[in-house]
DNA sequence: CGAGGTCTTGAAGACGATCAACAAACGTGG
DNA sequence: CCACGTTTGTTGATCGTCTTCAAGACCTCG
């Protein structure tokens, strides 16, 4: 299968990855050309499916095309915990191209499709051009960003507001991706996934999401989730997007 | 200032930066010298300073020699979340390096001294040795697996495993880079501070610490922790040690 | 039309926060 | 070496947030 095979989403059909990378840095045309013929290999999955399993040591590495997936951490007593969450264009598992194993499993939350390219494949790409060394490695860091700021949620934020802040968070980067429509987005997450996201039991997820209605900020129905009120969302859950790194910088 | 004149705590006086590279793979000759020589620059911090500034645009970035470092993340109201824990040997802001900017502040938990390096001395190095730039991810990719830990921990655990797991995970770090005795480690972190890394209040920080006594895990006295019952400890917290990536891989 | 998932509500209780006060340890200067 | 102020650790009491348990409403899809 060839690169030019990879369906995406974006009108112009450009590479999910290529417009990852290029969010960080110019690609030289060799290295876009070296990434679109990657031997790309693409698979569906649907709801709860594992894209790939926990202390399993995978030899392929994956990014999202399209729909949503998340990175589950579970206790022995059955708790879960979602530690990253996934979008069109992210990817996925670059971690354990680097560290060989994982740690977690990753599970598709909505129907979705990933292209994936095996660790040789990689590694060939990341020897003829050290320069996407370097982007990759940029991306991981973005990613740890993202991470530290979700700790600062966790530790220190009420319900109310880690659900404000993750719905701020999701609007950001789905629009970086062309995938917001106006004020709002589709969200095909149900409450059981999003109380492993924040870190509360349903019950209480059920209940922070009706505050978020009662104060107007929010309307969800039918998977569309609408923002209301931007700036009283924002200003509940504190939301400051310098954590996400969306303004590129010079390098 | 040399990169021999960088004092390290290890009794073969060998660069803590190359201990933690060659944690993660085998350095040529050439790298090491090349380490060595970089333009070190050593300053000391007392408890509560500064090392990086929350929302600077740094120049440097920098490795702990000796002594304890948090990041810290604050809000509006002054609650502060610790996202990161330092200890001698870890590199401390490879991300400004990689993304121009910081959206934490750095602060040092005990007394403690940080090698400085020059971004553009680092640039050189990487150019000159793509191999580093791969271990530098490495690196960072070990960072981001203990933020993923973390983040189910404050998800998911209650307060006293909180505090079990963390004392595992110190300990376990701290052996890696010969900083234990016998079963104990110096532990120069009071309580208030302990309360911002567990995301806990300091009047209940100070009961589970409690407990942990009680159960006859641990004894904490003159900055001196002991794990008195390594197994029952490790059981509380469900500690697996997978995350921390500390059994090489081959690459 | 029935079945299973999802959402919603109520009530009770646990866990952790907050407030307030005191004890102990530490560092400093006299 | 002691006096003193400051930081750190400890305890009790009360309050609020979030969890748990249980049950019912709604929705979707075969």
């Amino acid at each position: 299968m060839r690169g030019s095979a990879l369906p995406s989403e974006n009108a112009a059909g450009i590479h999910p990855l290529i417009l990852l990378l290029e969010r960080r840095d110019r690609l030289s045309p060799e290295e876009r050309r070296a990434i679109e013929n990657l031997p790309w290999r693409i698979r569906s999955f649907d709801p709860e499916e594992d894209l790939v399993r926990q202390k399993d040591r995978p030899t392929e590495s994956c990014v999202m095309i399209d729909g949503f997936a998340s990175r589950v951490k579970s206790s022995a007593d059955g708790a879960r915990q979602i530690t990253t969450f996934y979008v069109a264009g992210d990817f996925v598992d670059l971690n354990c191209f680097v560290l060989k194993r994982i740690d977690h499993s990753v599970t598709a939350v909505s129907r979705c499709r990933a292209g994936f390219v095996s660790h040789e494949a990689l590694t060939a790409l990341i020897e003829r051009f050290p320069h996407l060394t370097r982007l990759f490695w940029t991306i991981t860091e973005v990613d740890a960003a993202i991470l530290r700021n979700w700790i600062f949620q966790l530790g220190r934020r009420n319900a109310v507001q880690r659900l404000a802040h993750l719905f701020c968070e999701m609007s950001r980067r789905l629009e970086t991706v062309g995938l917001t429509r106006g004020t709002g987005f589709v969200f095909p997450v149900n409450q059981p996934t999003l109380s492993d996201m924040l870190g509360l039991s349903i019950v209480h997820t059920n209940r922070s999401v009706q505050e978020l209605r009662a104060r107007g900020l929010i309307t969800w129905q039918r998977q569309l989730l609408e923002i209301g009120d931007w700036r009283g969302l924002a200003q509940l859950a504190e939301f400051d997007p310098d954590y996400l790194y969306l303004t590129p910088e010079p390098r």
